[in-house]
DNA sequence: TTGAAAGCGCTAACAT
DNA sequence: ATGTTAGCGCTTTCAA
């Protein structure tokens, strides 16, 4: 007996049939009658088979497309408020999603991984881009918030350069003196760990917070109560900020609860501003103002660039495709 | 010139070797020069190749797991947090992910879609379960918080009596007198839209809450808005209660942002308990108290029943699988 | 180190 | 309504 796995062969020799009888029968296909179809199905059902999906893409016409998306985490709510957007944005075209996080490792892991599985890469991909690409082994990426620069990768970036100045003069307006910013540490564990970078959020915050406001960063982790724990800090060490930046809102989110905690009237002694714009941040008390990024806009881009490029008519190699987003504010009671 | 797709012969010619050798260079094997390797690199990406997925997994000997997830919405942390963790739990194994939501179809499309693409389903699936195993085309399925019923079904079901009677026992030692409780609407659109079919969690209420409060349930839909909404037409029509358990966590949120506006105190005049145990939660003023689910349970139980279908040795047919986990209260400050 | 032959398991034309 | 013949594009023996 092979001990192999049960195939189109085994059911179509079990039911008296050809093998196309089985495909008809399995595929729901008109050609063939009730009787045949249900005891094709029938002996089907009672040898356990299971078609294929790896033979039967091979040989059919029409081959699905599925799209690798890698994120920071699954527990951050913009992460996955992006995926959502992303799978509205695809699911109309009958592709499909694989999800990966950087919980599960290394982004050149996660990209050669998905690249046997994927048509396409979309997300986040700390590291070496060259690596990144040679990882994905012809599999076009499309990277989130990095230009893209080296071949075969493309990129949606966000220009946080004209948002953040446009934050900041409003905030200036409404009466802010002197900004603090909470940014991002470097990733404990993973693909570059320990290894600061300044963000583009903050090289934007320098640029533009003034000369005073400019020195008052903490760093701290991507969490509530990394948010928390920076405002703790940026207040301990510049105690006259009147107004602060958090790199994003799940942080921002921290920082006013450490706000609560202190006995700081927000905004009334402290305007805190998050950024991503998520829904959740209604729900805060106060409710939270933030640099609002368009993650619907974010999912179509990317979709936009990789049916660019698998069903442009182009043969490879193309040249990288970069799109821009700009993030706005949402005001609402936070600042 | 042929208009389909560079294929590993296409490469070959172009280098001026076997097919065999294209392969060696694109996997890294080692039985090939340095030189070679390079040369075959080199036109590959000149010529733009990309290997066939479906070609390469299915001739090799080691095929690749994938498992779809159905959730009901992205937009709902319990779902993500659930899927953050099944992700955590399948990744060492080395399956891939590919993720689906309710908002993007009927369960019976969404399966029909995935079968085609993985292993094995798992996730929610509201719908005929007969229709759904049809759908699945020999692909087995796991379904959340529902018991299988039909062959080809699996299920991982939660004890929400046992875990319900604990919590308002608990709820009136603390001093609750009169429950109330703000309970899932029908769905508003797809699959059984408008049919609405008490949860379990609301007969495992009306059976443990006391014939008084037993009548005391609204209706509200799945959202902070549903939430906000239905506590305030539950305090309108039962302006006695003093403890209200809310389907989920989400709604729940809603439902202590309306008390806050109608002047209500937490826990103070009102007790507020969501279900699901959303780290969320505790963000909130005050701090949600919860009927936390274990989602790493539910994942671990939902891919050891899929390791134990897939790699379990035993052939189809298999019978179903049913696992349990049981809700326990996670008492924070609003209850 | 490289090449030739033989499948992997299925679907798509074309018969019949 | 059913069977037959060719592939789909790659990896794996095995031989050179």
């Amino acid at each position: 007996m092979g001990s192999g796995r049960i195939t189109i062969e085994d059911v179509a020799a079990a039911a008296g049939v050809s093998r196309q009888t089985v495909t008809r029968a399995m595929n729901g296909l008109p050609e063939i009658s009730r009787r045949t179809r249900e005891l094709v199905l029938r002996t089907a059902a009672e040898l356990g088979y299971r078609p294929s999906r790896f033979a039967s893409n091979l040989a059919a016409r029409r081959k699905t497309r599925a799209v690798g998306l890698v994120l920071g985490s699954l527990r951050n709510p913009y992460y996955t408020e992006l995926a959502a957007e992303l799978l509205d944005v695809v699911a109309p075209r009958g592709w499909h999603v694989l999800m990966a996080s950087h919980e599960q490792g290394d982004a050149v892991e996660l990209v050669a991984a998905l690249s046997g599985q994927a048509d396409a890469i979309v997300g986040y991909f700390p590291g070496d881009e060259a690596a990144l690409v040679a990882a994905a082994r012809g599999v076009p990426l499309v990277q989130m918030e990095r230009p893209a620069t080296v071949p075969g990768m493309h990129a949606v970036v966000l220009d946080f350069d004209t948002a953040i100045e446009a934050l900041l003069d409003e905030l200036r307006a409404r009466g802010a003196r002197r900004f603090g910013l909470v940014e991002l540490a470097a990733p404990a564990a993973g693909d570059g760990a320990g290894r600061y970078r300044p963000t583009f959020r903050r090289q934007a915050y320098e640029r533009h917070a003034g000369p005073d406001s400019a020195a008052a960063v903490v760093v701290a982790d991507e969490s509530i109560r990394g948010g928390a724990d920076g405002l703790a800090r940026l207040r301990a060490a510049h105690p006259d900020v009147d107004t602060v930046l958090v790199f994003n809102d799940l942080m921002a989110m921290g920082a006013m609860q450490q706000a609560q905690l202190d006995g700081v009237a927000v905004p009334g002694d402290l305007r805190v501003v998050g950024v991503d714009g998520l829904s959740l941040g209604a729900v805060m008390t106060p409710p939270l103002s933030t640099l609002s990024i368009d993650r619907r806009a974010l999912a179509e881009e990317a979709a936009g660039i990789v049916g660019t490029l698998l069903d442009g008519g182009e043969p490879p190699p193309h040249p990288s495709i970069v799109r821009t987003v700009t993030p706005r504010p949402l005001w609402r009671e936070s600042a």
